[in-house]
DNA sequence: CCTCAGTGGCATTTCC
DNA sequence: GGAAATGCCACTGAGG
């Protein structure tokens, strides 16, 4: 795990110390944790898409239109930073 | 969205009907729900690398370690359904 | 290289048979030509962004008019892909 | 675009005046030509990829074999980079 | 020097 | 199930 403050060289047969070790059973399990909700939800996602499916829906289409609003979100979000930049440049002149 | 059973031909102004288009914002709206929760987590793993990598770990090993146990967990599941496969074969003699 | 296709089972010390060999020297010069203009043309590019600034222009607010013409582009594909989508899916019906 | 040289205090209703207007787009347009040729030949080497692998070769080996020509390169010319310093620091003793 | 955008590589997912 | 596409992460290099 190559951590520098939490391995120092140490006699005992054990490489990484009781604590470090704990420290990362620790992150390990926070990560998994979070992966499985994850997982979850896009478990979720695609039992929507299958309803939608069911009910007549061209999923393809379904995805494009979020991915376009996606999209759109995104550049919109972008032009706010282009303001931003704008206006601050403005302001030295 | 391309209703067939939702969509049939019609002389009203509206090209999809109000009822196909309800559903697909209703579509649109929980699996944009649903997204921005997968965000939201994906985030939250993000921080919990960043923690660790605050704390001295490589969040490259750790990410390795994450990956070859949800192998493990994949290959596990996959043993035990050989399993089943086996003992109902057994079954069947 | 492990191409199977390539390299069967032989007798001579070489391991990859002179016919595969000449074919990965071949695309490796390709690549590495390839490689070689689309560096050339990065160069030129940055050229044009140091000649802006010695203009008096802001290069940060300039890449990011960039960025934003570029997503509207891809924002225009996406559309042109989802009126597809509907036309194809409408002959369907 | 904020171009202190290019935009000074104006009473027209422009902004920032036709020159750096004209400026600004010819800029943009000589950026996004050389983008699209940048694009154009990233597109052949994915090509190219697709084509070794489609003979039976390894990309992944094929680009790892890529990467340390381009570092053995780089190393060669820090080298010589490295001669001429010492040689130079010679002619002036 | 340090931040950050851009890019390449890799993993996962999706479609056939 | 395998190839193709998308998204994500690490890294390098550019700009301040």
């Amino acid at each position: 795990m190559v951590a520098e403050t939490n391995t120092p060289e140490r006699d005992e047969s054990d490489a990484v110390g009781s604590v470090a070790r704990d420290q990362i059973k620790a992150f390990v399990a926070r990560i998994e944790r979070l992966e499985e909700e994850k997982a979850n939800i896009a478990a979720d996602i695609k039992e929507v898409y299958a309803e939608a499916k069911g009910m007549g829906f061209d999923t393809k289409v379904l995805r494009q239109v979020i991915r376009i609003r996606k999209q759109d979100r995104n550049e919109r979000q972008e032009m706010e930073a282009l303001l931003e930049l704008y206006l601050g440049a403005l302001g030295e002149i």
